[in-house]
DNA sequence: CCCACTCTTGACCGGCCAGTCAAACCTAGA
DNA sequence: TCTAGGTTTGACTGGCCGGTCAAGAGTGGG
């Protein structure tokens, strides 16, 4: 029952924030969706900011995960890419069906919203965006060996690119509540990289 | 005093919201700052939402005013997006002066927040959104015409494409606090149109 | 069986927050 | 000058919110 709790807060938290933010969220809808009380939620979790930071964790690992699942595979470099990004578009479509709404990109929001509380978390969202980034750097380095990316392109802002093309769009999605719009940027990402189709 | 007290909290709310959110600010802060009284400020707003409306209008005709000056020469029309790059780091980085960090985008987070507050706060946004990227489209397409940009781009899709661009590189500037990431648009914005620099 | 320790409960707090209201205050026009 | 309507005041409310606390329940090791 002990990180059993901890879990359930976890997820129901992860759920509520989901399309819509931090501060949207109140620690007693987290309770009673969780069916736990308050002093549980404050004995595993030191404040409101620190279960926020628990909550963008989780969303990096199943970022990470969707990108492991990406480009763990022997398929060129920048399939790996596309494939990363149809699987991004997928999440986000459950995720419409399962609140209702498009959310925007579980990490980008969440990044923003924590990086507000204080320089701890600004280092923390940082550390968090350059992880998936370098993703990026690297299938973008393999490529350019392969002659798939021209040689004269820099990897690391390369990454930055892409990566700010997916957040853009992400926000966009969701402002228009159209997850589809997402599958715009395996295009664009060619386009950005230089690269022929 | 009349039109000058709704003037003076449109303004104060603003800039407390820049660089936050609007849940973040409460009616209170907002008084307090105004030097008003809660019945003032229900006086001219029906809701804390419609005065959320009442900013991102005001901040859409604040991005609007940077569109016209940046649009409005005889400026080749790739070049008036460039403008229209560099006057919006301009901005962020005043508004990091005097608030003390880089906000995002002062329109996509808050139509954002905006159109999570129901359907037309929806509609709202998305109106806001469209009459943005209608500058860019009208850019490419000319550009179209004096062969910047091969005729095969569609310019509405382009358009997107270059506005989630600027909004994914104000979402990682807030995040990162270095509002000099927005200058790289300039270039990432070319090879989106497939023009040549 | 009991101790110690972790976990859970449920009530509680001080403060904040969106929104209300009636009364007072202007001010412009008749 | 009187009046009518827009404007401002200041106090108020009911509820929520983040966080605390002391006491109890459960549990594994000795």
């Amino acid at each position: 029952m002990a990180r059993d709790t901890r879990e359930r807060i976890l997820a129901v938290a992860r759920d509520l924030v989901h399309g819509a933010s931090l501060a949207e969220v109140s620690t007693e809808d987290v309770c009673r969706a969780a069916g736990v009380h308050k002093g549980s939620l404050y004995h595993y979790f030191s404040s409101k900011e620190a279960l926020g930071g628990a909550i963008l964790d989780r969303n990096w690992d199943m970022m990470r995960a969707l990108l492991e699942e990406a480009f763990a595979d022997d398929v060129p470099p920048l399939e790996r890419i596309d494939r990363f990004v149809d699987g991004f578009a997928r999440m986000l479509t459950l995720m419409r069906d399962k609140f209702g709404v498009t959310p925007g990109c579980p990490l980008g929001g969440l990044a923003v919203e924590v990086a507000g509380h204080g320089d701890e978390g600004r280092a923390h969202a940082g550390r968090l965006l350059k992880g998936w980034m370098s993703y990026f750097a690297t299938a973008v380095s393999e490529a350019k060996g392969r002659g798939d990316v021209p040689s004269s392109v820099d990897s690391a802002a390369a990454a930055t690119r892409v990566l700010a093309l997916m957040q853009g769009l992400a926000l966009l999605a969701r402002a228009q509540d159209d997850p589809a719009l997402m599958l715009s940027a395996k295009a664009d990402i060619r386009l950005l990289l230089r690269a022929s189709p």
